[in-house]
DNA sequence: ATTACTGCAAATACTTTGCAATTGT
DNA sequence: ACAATTGCAAAGTATTTGCAGTAAT
């Protein structure tokens, strides 16, 4: 993907260009393929545009959502977002936090879009575990 | 299920059954098959124990849960829990909050199960959208 | 010119923590 | 008797809201 991508997104769901968005945009585009919270945007935006707060970044998160250029997802009690538009899970590490996309065979999408009379828009799946390198650290070889 | 199991899963598991936890899996097992938040399960109790407090709901909850009776999955910023253990969907509605069990093809849990490496302990597949009864509210019949 | 966006501060929602008193085993 | 649990109050996160000033179209 390119910024371009995600400002043409914009532009086309009717949402203004701002500074503090394109820094957004920067910080989404170099972080792809990648998950990331509100925070963390917030803790990089804030290097270029000091005075920007994370009410604003939330505002703009939920802009570039709705343009359909990022996706959210809630684990560990907070809301990750990502640009990952293939189906797919998230694998989160209980251990050291991690998050990691894991491949998921399309027919569970088809399956839930075959649901009578109920609307897909959103589909978040989360697997909790430990990740290869912690489960590994828990286990020395003998 | 019954009280009896909830009760000798969380005797096997060393936690002491007290008059809070007996309320809490009263109100659990009466609301199966379902969802429930903390705060439901709060208010719920408080009429039979009326000095519990939230916090005690989340510490019981905690320990059904490592008992392996409840089940929790994230969603529209809170925690659900719920008492199915079949592998399924939550489709949880974006206009009425309702959220409700979709069947899913086993497959899935099988595809994540042969990760290498990974130790997969918990899935948590979220569907949001528009339920039946929103969808005909909004497409009133011509 | 108009409307949307930002920054700020305060509010809200959810969940956890520390600790003394109490209770289940 | 002992360790676990409760109740309470307070703190800790995450997120939202209202509003006045500012900036994008």
């Amino acid at each position: 993907m390119s910024k371009e991508y995600y400002v043409n997104a914009l532009r086309e769901s009717k949402f203004k260009i701002t500074p503090q968005r394109l820094q957004v945009i920067k910080y989404v585009n170099g972080k792809t393929p990648g998950h990331f919270t509100a925070e963390d945007v917030y803790l990089s935006v804030k290097k270029i545009e000091p005075t920007v707060t994370l009410a604003t970044i939330y505002n703009i998160l939920k802009a570039m959502k709705d343009a359909g250029t990022i996706n959210s997802f809630e684990a560990n009690g907070t809301t990750w977002f990502e640009t990952n538009h293939e189906f797919h899970g998230n694998f989160i590490c209980r251990n050291c936090g991690e998050i990691v996309d894991v491949p998921v065979n399309r027919n569970l999408l088809n399956d839930l879009n075959s649901m009578e009379g109920f609307s897909v828009e959103d589909v978040s799946l989360v697997i909790s575990g430990t990740c290869e390198k912690c489960s590994k650290a828990k286990t020395p070889q003998l």
